[in-house]
DNA sequence: TGTACATCAGTGAACGCGCGTTCACTGATGTAC
DNA sequence: TGTACATCAGTGAACGCGCGTTCACTGATGTAC
């Protein structure tokens, strides 16, 4: 193995956690000998980096967190019509999640969500966004939003089983458009729900 | 300590196991000797009622699918009311969910859920009396009941984790009615959304 | 350019711990006579 | 009623293992002269 350049070795340990985190599906069996291993470096390296597991371990969360609020920027970027916005938003949010359902899992399990009323509020604003637009017959922004990422989190926790329907998009946007009461979508793509069960 | 009833100790452990479950809130550090000290016994004395941990663990989850199952029976029983039958199914569902947060996590986690076509069915099933008796706009049972089924379960598990409006009945309902497209509740019951964030 | 030295990231050995599982055992309970 | 014995649920000791963390160390890299 090629020496490893200076101070990577704590992205090479984060990312190696994080891999261990889907590979086996819970927490628990990330340890920290499993993550050096992992990692190609004796289990006393790790402490070079990190005070210990726990913040190795919380590394791995706080990049969850940075790759799905940058998923969601990246999504929302350049769509100005309100609902398509809302619906591009959540799309997105529902893919990281899925690209790493263990992390996604781990992120919140947690009694608190680090960040997590940030990106609430910028979900409220988007379904106000839409309402004031006219394009909602809701009248609770706030309520409504917590109606969509309730949803959401159902979506990506369930789907993370395997339990999934291919139209993962068809879904999405019907279950925002339902319960964010927004105005039937353009043709040419349905609101109406996906197949699929347990 | 008195003497144990004879066969009374596979209760006990299962019992102890719950518990243990929910009080630590993962299966990981559900350890058979954990257990075992729980239930006021030597960790050999498990393999006497069950072959390993595994059937240990198995035998807790059974026992909360059962009374999720049990939940929604009892909760629905007496019910003629289309629309209130689906609803009040769903909400015994949740209710059931959150009286073991930790267990109900678990149940799901795993790839295939024993039994889970058949309560899903059940769900399907109330969705299309709805249908039937012209009280949705509906169209598609089965896709309806996905939808349900997704967003009680993100209910579940967000609410698991502290993050939690005061009125879980009333979110309920307002996601059934609106994921399901029933028709406005009778007077005096609101279908609108519930207060709460992240 | 060449040598001596400081720095410091990663190593290897060791520790104590809780784990799952095994094994021979014990001692209370119930039955046979 | 009283004694001998079979049954069998639970015990206590032991095993090997992987864990988190510590410690003194090594050996490559970079700097000073």
């Amino acid at each position: 193995m090629p020496p490893r350049t200076a101070g990577r070795l704590r992205t090479d340990l984060v990312a190696a956690a994080a891999h261990l985190l889907e590979r086996t599906g819970s927490v628990e069996s990330v340890t920290l000998r499993a993550v050096a291993r992992e990692a190609g470096v004796t289990a006393p390296a790790v402490y070079g980096h990190f005070a210990d597991l726990a913040a190795l371990l919380d590394a791995v969360l706080e990049e969850g967190f940075l790759a799905l609020r940058g998923a969601i920027a990246e999504a929302v970027a350049g769509v100005d019509d309100p609902v398509e916005r809302l619906v591009a938003g959540c799309r997105a949010y529902v893919r990281a999640g899925l690209a790493a359902p263990a992390r996604y899992r781990a992120m919140f399990q947690r009694r608190q969500v680090p960040g997590g009323q940030g990106a609430f509020d910028v979900l409220v604003a988007a379904v106000a966004a839409c309402q004031e637009a006219g394009r909602s017959a809701g009248r609770d922004a706030h309520g409504d939003a917590v109606l969509v990422w309730t949803a959401l989190h159902g979506v990506v926790t369930l789907r993370a089983t395997g339990a999934a329907s291919p139209d993962l998009d068809g879904q999405v946007r019907a279950l925002v458009s339902r319960l964010a009461l927004l105005d039937p979508p353009p043709p040419g793509e349905r609101a109406g729900p996906a197949a699929g069960g347990p």
